[in-house]
RNA sequence: CGCGGGAUGGAGCAGUCUGGUAGCUCGUCAGGCUCAUAACCUGAAGGUCGUAGGUUCAAAUCCUACUCCCGCAACCA
């Protein structure tokens, strides 16, 4: 978050509920996330990248009973495993927030109050004292419908679940939600990129227009959350206290405070498709009501099978991100996640897939596209970036397509459609690696070294550009690459990524090393049969 | 009639809005190259585009019906 650039780009994940230990899953969106914020770094932006847990509770509170500890204790604790996979994923945020932390009381508090001053297009306030009662699960820290319910042996009700329900009145603030409606329609309409991918958007738009319920907002039956101002009885149910960090983290309420100024709205919240309702139409009602700036825009991403099977506690299949970075390296797992499926889709996470994906597109055709080039120049050019004579049509061809990659994968990681980038990158190192084999450079060894350096000098550049733009999605190899082609730190932003910027002939390389291990197989390809 | 998405060679997808030689990746087969991490390049085989009708000179693409799969259908981050 450097200052000097006019350009700012605010991208969220969410915030990360503790009763549940990081898995792919959320390693997925943050991934996605700072994809973004790296690309838009070497994009000359000035980029804020914020990621954190979301701590209350009465799950929480009873979890952290359950284990003898107080609420604080526990969250700190787990909190900081998700703090810890920021590391692993060797993710750029430039904040990790937590409910918890007095600034967050502090924007809930002053986010709940603007909003309670403030009157519906109807004349009435946003925000209302009232009786909420229904059909309330403890274990599950949830209503359900009737209908939802189904009868035990015994004649009592059962939430769909099976876990016990009870009757339950109690007073609680409500958000008039069902006054928003208008304005979110409104809004939707006006703004065609606020929700996607766009079956998203024409999912929440025919929601909203199915009319909303007012929604509860406060809870009396638990202590473990943001006190409700000026009525210590309630503490605020998950919405406005999961939501507003977003807020928080540039300094709400403090309108003046520079990354306020600079970041807010934000440009885009990355979420699952599960919190999809919470974040395009609890949130935006919640800051229209408070006549605050709506965010850009919303992506809610897809899920993951896990070896075609849905990823669920109870099958105890959820992957620990820890473990297959160990097992196939952190860029690997990065590419893989963004390659394998259109964002947006759901799709299925196998080994095999994954391997058969680093070894083919990242070892074979991008590791050993620089290896095989760079192996020529050490051994055939003196290790120094050769001196190229005047390019021919077909040299000239494959640099102008690399050039042009910038801009078609700038518009892709704009519109979150990662798997696009990718493909788009990878026909340029198709096109190279196609173009080594055309140029032949160990038959102009022999018959014409001119010509060799010239050949191999135009697939330094090509491999340059690769790299610059690769660094996002595999920061490690990426960096490698560049290293070996001794491209300076400071040429290594996409101010570099136009002619001019090639690598200087004479220049020192270092001896080539391949990036990307090549991973094995398991011996018995067959996935592993079904969990009981 | 609740709303919406999907069904395309062995697998995964694009193409459908703006009808007119069905494209890509993987896999398979054949050939080439030998610089490179047994990597790379070239070519081939393989599809009556879910089913049945209809419109049209012409339909994966438009219309109708049907079958199957999948999201959403509110307080389960």
């Amino acid at each position: 978050m450097s200052a000097g650039s006019d350009k700012t780009y605010y991208v969220t994940t969410p915030i990360y509920y503790v009763n549940d230990k990081p898995h792919t899953g959320h390693a997925y969106t943050t991934i996605a996330c700072d994809v973004v914020a790296r690309f838009k770094r070497l994009d000359g932006y000035d980029v804020k990248f914020l990621t954190g847990t979301d701590e209350h509770g009465q799950k929480v509170a009873k979890a952290a009973a359950e284990k003898g500890v107080t609420p604080q204790a526990f969250t700190d604790e787990v909190s900081q495993t998700f703090n810890d996979l920021t590391d692993t994923l060797d993710v750029t945020n430039d904040d990790f927030i937590r409910t918890t932390e007095e600034r967050h009381t502090k924007a809930c508090q002053a986010l709940w109050t603007r909003i309670a001053g403030k009157t519906a297009p109807d004349g009435k306030p946003w925000i209302v004292l009232d009786t909420y009662s229904g059909w309330y699960s403890v274990r599950d820290e949830a209503y359900h419908t009737e209908d939802e319910l189904t009868s035990g042996p015994d004649g009592t009700k059962l939430a769909p679940n099976g876990n016990p329900v009870e009757w339950v009145e109690e007073e609680s603030y409500f958000f008039r939600l069902s006054a928003a409606a208008p304005l979110l329609l409104d809004y939707y309409d006006a703004h065609p990129d606020f929700i996607a991918p766009n079956s998203r958007r024409n999912e929440v738009t025919s929601f909203v227009k199915g009319g909303l319920r007012d929604l509860s907002i406060s809870r009396t039956t638990f202590d473990w959350g943001v006190p409700v101002p000026g009525d210590d009885k309630h503490v605020m149910y998950v919405w406005i206290d999961a939501l507003t960090n977003y807020l928080t983290a540039t300094g709400y309420p403090d309108e003046n405070a520079k990354e306020y100024k600079a970041f807010w709205p934000a440009d885009l919240h990355m979420i699952g498709k599960d919190i999809i309702r919470f974040h395009c139409v609890y949130w935006p009602a919640f800051l229209l009501a408070a006549g605050l700036p709506l965010p850009k825009r919303i992506f809610a991403h897809g899920w993951w099978t896990i070896e075609g099977q849905k990823m669920s506690k109870s099958l105890g299949n959820a992957i620990d991100p820890n473990a297959l970075i160990e097992d196939y390296g952190l860029d690997q797992l990065r590419y893989f996640l963004l390659r394998e499926v259109p964002f947006g889709n759901d799709g299925d996470f196998s080994k095999v897939a994954l391997i058969q994906r680093a070894n083919g597109e990242l070892a074979n055709e991008f590791g050993n596209l620089s290896q095989r080039v760079l192996s020529m120049i050490h051994k055939n050019c003196d290790a120094k970036v050769p001196s190229p004579e005047e390019f021919n049509d077909d040299d000239a061809e494959i640099l102008v397509m690399a050039a042009a990659l910038l801009e078609p994968v700038r518009d892709a990681i704009d519109r979150q459609a990662f798997h696009e980038a990718l493909e788009i990158i990878w026909t340029v190192v198709r096109a190279a690696n196609a173009y080594v084999d055309h140029q032949a450079p160990w038959v102009l060894r022999k018959e014409n070294p001119a010509r060799m350096a010239t050949v191999l000098y135009v697939l330094t550049d090509v491999i340059r550009m690769i790299s610059l733009i690769m660094q996002p999605f595999t920061p490690h190899a990426a960096e490698d690459i560049l290293n070996q082609l001794s491209i300076p730190d400071s040429q290594r932003d996409f101010e570099a990524f136009t002619p001019g910027h090639a690598p200087v002939p004479g220049e020192d390389l270092p001896k080539p090393e391949p990036v990307f291990q090549k991973l094995e197989l398991p011996e018995d390809p067959v996935p592993e049969t079904a969990a009981e």
